[in-house]
DNA sequence: ACAGAATACGAGCGATTGCTCGCATTAGTC
DNA sequence: GACTAATGCGAGCAATCGCTCGTATTCTGT
């Protein structure tokens, strides 16, 4: 109401509770800050996607005016590079891929970690039980964190947006390609980065309808997602008797 | 140049022209223009995204004002929605998905045309040849305009370009439910429409990826595309000799 | 030749965007 | 209590957006 002086009511009453947190840690309090911003713009962006999403916006879901929330984040981008590394640590807690070629930072991470990192004998199992592997960590994340998906849908986005997040796509193609290099052994090398990125793009073009589904039918549009990748990746191993001559 | 007067330069010039046109007529001209809106309007939605596109790039793009573009579309959107009934002609002139359920108009289509339509024992042919009949009208769309892949991958876009693209959805969807219910008849009507759902996502999914490769490496990818939808639609297939029990 | 409709223009409106700036308040340290 | 740095505010800037408006030009019909 007042031009300046946000203070002339709430401010007063400031230091009068001193009960509520023992050492509130001044820098604490700010990483606390810039973890509830990211929460802001997690839900934001869930609802009316990245590009729809304002600054202002997301300041004001937080409690927070717009000046605060630039002292935490250099610009717009910057919240969405942070959401990224926030679930790349997610997937690193978690299981299954991601805790694979994740390790130091965004670049250089595609290429290395081929194989030997994956869990032993992984490749050798059933495909359905691969692909379970694969996915289910994910899926996880994006039922509990429904805006991953925005940073994960790579293509029609803006490409900073686009490099913001190519450390997440890494973190989930590589072990991928990995494993298909693994069931597929008589594939190139070319081939199967394009089995992966393939099984990428059918995963992110499934994924919104897994998360928007109902939670009593969301696991029957898992089932269908599994299905298509089980039968994809089972036409990629070598046939039995024969190699594949056409 | 200068402020108004168009036609200081190159007006004074019509007329003294009249081989190059037989008969311009007026309102055809006029039909054109519009046409070369949604040239321009396609050329950089593909280049830009839809949400990324101005309608003052379009009117540039396109060689007119601002003003003009305006005398033709209501709005933005009335270009998407133009765009849109333009690539529901060209399914419906080609072959394959899309000359099925797009009739008559928009709503309404969701629903009927179930099976009857279809071309006699397509759904007895192997699945591969039933794949190759829904996918290729749509990719041979795509590629030739690239701009309608923004318009198909519903999700992740306003709801307002949701409702446009609709009919579009539809002519797509239904033909592919059709076909599923009929190469799967022990399952259930909603089961049916599931697996088309999937089967269009896991489409919508990697089609960027084809329509961005280079035209040699473009079969490659469609072929990748065409075994995991055939991968997942045989699991769908009643079992040989036993029901399915789990 | 002339009226009226269709077509065309482009400056600029109102709203919104990402972001800045000057200043107020608070926590931690002495 | 005084000083500093961290934290916080919110009005508002510069740019951009979709779109309007008043006006100029061209075509068609008569």
């Amino acid at each position: 109401m007042t031009p300046r002086g946000p203070a002339s009511a709430a401010g007063a009453q400031v230091g009068a509770d001193p009960g509520a947190r023992a050492a509130p840690r001044r820098q604490e309090r700010g990483r606390r800050r810039a973890e509830s911003i990211l929460d802001a713009a997690e839900a934001a962006i869930d609802e009316i996607g990245y590009d729809g999403v304002t600054t202002n916006l997301i300041a004001t879901r937080a409690g927070i005016s717009p000046g605060s929330l630039y002292q935490y984040f250099a610009n717009k981008q910057a919240i969405a590079e942070a959401l990224a590394t926030r679930y790349l640590r997610y997937l690193d807690r978690h299981g299954g891929s991601g805790d694979v070629a994740v390790a130091s930072g965004a670049h250089g991470a595609a290429g290395r970690a081929r194989g030997e990192i994956l869990p032993a004998g992984l490749a050798t199992r059933p495909t359905a039980e691969i692909i379970d592997w694969v996915v289910d960590p994910v899926i996880e994340l994006n039922v509990a964190h429904p805006a991953a998906k925005a940073l994960l849908a790579g293509s029609n986005v803006s490409p900073e947006l686009a490099h913001a997040t190519r450390a997440l796509h890494a973190a989930i193609c590589d072990p991928v390609d990995a494993l298909i290099a693994a069931i597929a052994p008589q594939r190139a090398a070319d081939a199967c980065h394009l089995a992966a990125n393939v099984s990428f793009q059918i995963f992110t073009g499934v994924l919104p309808g897994i998360v928007a589904a109902a939670p009593t039918e969301r696991p029957a549009v898992i089932r269908e997602l599994k299905a298509a990748l089980c039968g994809y990746w089972e036409t990629l191993r070598p046939a039995a008797g024969q190699p594949a001559a056409e």
